[in-house]
DNA sequence: ACTCCTCAATAGATCGGTCTATATATTTTT
DNA sequence: AAAAATATATAGACCGATCTATTGAGGAGT
């Protein structure tokens, strides 16, 4: 694959994985994904032969993998688990803010709409939340309780990034925070 | 209006209400609610005069009266506010199970479909949310840390809900449960 | 009789997907 | 090194299906 046919797929993904995080699965039609990218749509059945369903699920996993990553980070500055969890709602209260409310979690609205639906995403959204809940659980080693933990703190983001999202506020995410030191005791 | 309009309306509503359960807003196909309803094309647009939007909204607002009538009723029954939660998480889980993980939320996908899109709808569910909050403050009466809790507690359950519906287990459900004492600690 | 409601046909837009022609790299051959 | 051949990628017209919405004639209920 030469350089500029690699540079087309990804700005295609980075346009599916933007129109996903706002509005899921159907809000990232293809004349959308079309337009925001710029590649045309021969293009995108070049780059993804199996469809949409392809595009959404590569989408998926990449923006599985830049959040974990962008987590990752975000641990080794944090001097204890609170810390970073707390860091973590309050960065995505910061791009749910910035993006006048759209920006959401990547993987949720496709996890909904999805999951019913079609095998391979409920499967792609799937094994991102367990790597997620895997990142989380080996910042907890040593607590007895570290698998019961990592699920329930990322069940906590993730409902907090839903209401917040609901509301149009970040209030969720702060009151979640707050909560964050009893939960960890 | 008349008795067997209104049960028609009843209808159309129940049947809304059902696909927004298992995928959202674009699952409610107009073509598919006339299908499970059973009702004629143009009494949807009687009955529903604005369209599409009026009917996902007032299906959204009647799914989160009759969750929030389940939830009292479950109150009443419970000892504690951690059994009253555990028992609602239970319930949730059944639901999903049940449907072959199907019905979850039927406002979190909505939510997150819509919320960027459409002011009304974005309202309907933050209305929504803003009901079952009260309600479980209701319940924390007393303690200080009320709102807090309230809002933290209802993230977690719609956390675990999306977790276990993109998972396909009650896995995420059962683990939230088991931390609930001490998050009421 | 009169309102309430049903019914089917249809409009117009948009959906995901397919197609063929063309252009641009890259490799092979001479 | 130049030319030919092949592989990679772009381009957009086009397809049938499906979407929401509109309409107006006429049947059903009270």
């Amino acid at each position: 694959m030469g350089q500029k046919g690699t540079a087309t797929r990804v700005r295609i993904l980075a346009a599916a994985q933007e129109l996903i995080e706002t509005g899921g699965y159907f809000s990232a039609g293809l004349n959308q994904v079309i337009a925001v990218s710029g590649a045309p749509r021969g293009s995108l059945y070049f780059h993804f032969p199996d469809g949409k369903d392809q595009l959404v699920g590569e989408s998926v996993r990449r923006a599985g993998q830049a959040m974990g990553a962008a987590f990752e980070g975000m641990a080794e500055s944090s001097a204890s688990v609170a810390e970073f969890v707390e860091g973590v709602l309050r960065h995505l209260g910061d791009r749910l803010e910035e993006s006048g409310w759209q920006k959401g979690c990547p993987v949720a609205t496709v996890a909904l709409e999805m999951a019913a639906a079609s095998d391979p995403l409920q499967q792609a959204c799937s094994e991102v939340y367990a790597s997620w809940t895997a990142a989380l659980r080996a910042r907890l080693d040593g607590r007895q309780d570290a698998d019961d933990l990592a699920v329930t703190i990322l069940a906590l983001i993730e409902g907090a990034l839903l209401l917040a999202k609901a509301h149009r506020s970040r209030e969720p995410l702060d009151r979640v925070a707050g909560r964050l030191a009893t939960l960890l005791r």
